[in-house]
DNA sequence: AATAATTGAACGACGGTCAGTCAAAGAAAA
DNA sequence: TTTTCTTTGACTGACCGTCGTTCAATTATT
């Protein structure tokens, strides 16, 4: 027998090693050759891992998200307020300490709209479905200590898409100053209606 | 002098001529000799006109947003409840009639996250903004008639963001099955709290 | 003749492939 | 046990084809 690596430790590594080069320059200014020089490797071993460039950022999210939902979690068992826990649950999309992660998830964002993969497509249904369950956790809470009126739950969805449909814009247009308040605004407004 | 070209005219001719290539496989999988086939010019003339594939996307979009736009305010005249105007308005992300454009502007969404350049910044604040303004006044025409409370200005701002979201996550994600009813259900939740 | 417009051959950069190399680790022979 | 042979997975970079981009030459118009 040979030596066995393992793949998967391998594919993260090689992801990771390349995180700062994605962030500086973005995928689509990157060639393979300095992809494989920053990871330290040919270029025929990156296409033993990835298919193309964009699974690169594909397996990067994967990683870099995993991180981000432990962590969120921890930050959130902190806090006690329903409307506080939301808050720093969209916080994802204006906090520093989640630039980076942003960075790569707007990369992988356009490439879902262009070129997606039926694994890309599952992961961002899966992401979309885990995040609306854990949504509904929070509120179920905020219910059951009778912070909240149980009628909270059809608009509290919404507000997953208005992040989302915000953060785009303030990367697209120059129109959106203040992201950070634009969000809160919104769910204060919401909490405002909703709260007993 | 020698042959004066309408420059203008020409940019629109090419960027129309190769709509249906772009519909069907994406600009991202085109290549300029098949533009400038489409088109009936020489690969050169492309550059003569544009700099690269991504702003050919960028003046489709503009072609075709501007016709949209002028048949939505058709469209809008044609309506008399202000809820129908709001629900007409955001259709765009629905309606067969602009899956062409959907298209189109899905592909330019994925550009402007990837490589925009201050053109394509400054057209899509623009929008933004025209919009907005657009959208107020049909608030302001329901808040006079007295259909409206005043204070679903403040909400209605963030159905934009709402739209835009929902319709990334339709195309990113298969976990949003019926953008319509998710649309409309937003809007008419928020008519239900602010109609007199 | 002068100028505007057009063109496609040529160039070079890059993504992706593949034949070959290497190192590890049995298996076989001594 | 030690040595040698064989197999195999990992890795590599030269090579190839494609495609975006350039530009010298050509055409068309006044």
């Amino acid at each position: 027998m040979a030596i066995i690596v393992d793949k998967e430790q391998k594919k993260k590594d090689i992801a990771l090693s390349t995180k700062a080069l994605i962030l500086s320059k973005g995928i689509s200014n990157i060639t393979i050759a300095q992809i494989a020089k920053a990871a330290g490797i040919g270029k025929g071993t990156v296409y033993e891992y990835f298919k193309n460039k964009d699974e690169i950022v594909f397996e990067l999210v994967e990683i870099l998200m995993q991180e981000h939902n432990e962590q969120k979690e921890a930050q959130l068992n902190k806090l006690t307020s329903t409307r506080e826990k939301v808050k720093s649950f969209f916080s994802f999309f204006y906090v520093d300490e989640d630039r980076e992660l942003r960075e790569i998830y707007k990369q992988f964002t356009a490439i879902s709209l262009n070129n997606p993969n039926e694994y890309m497509v599952s992961f961002q249904t899966q992401c979309y479905l885990f995040y609306e369950k854990w949504m509904e956790t929070i509120i179920q809470e905020g219910i059951e200590k009778k912070e909240l009126k149980p009628e909270i739950k059809d608009l509290i969805m919404g507000i997953f898409a208005f992040a989302q449909g915000s953060f785009i814009m303030s990367v697209t247009t120059s129109a959106i100053i203040d992201l950070q308040q634009k969000i809160d605004n919104q769910i204060d407004m919401l909490f405002d209606f909703m709260e007993k």
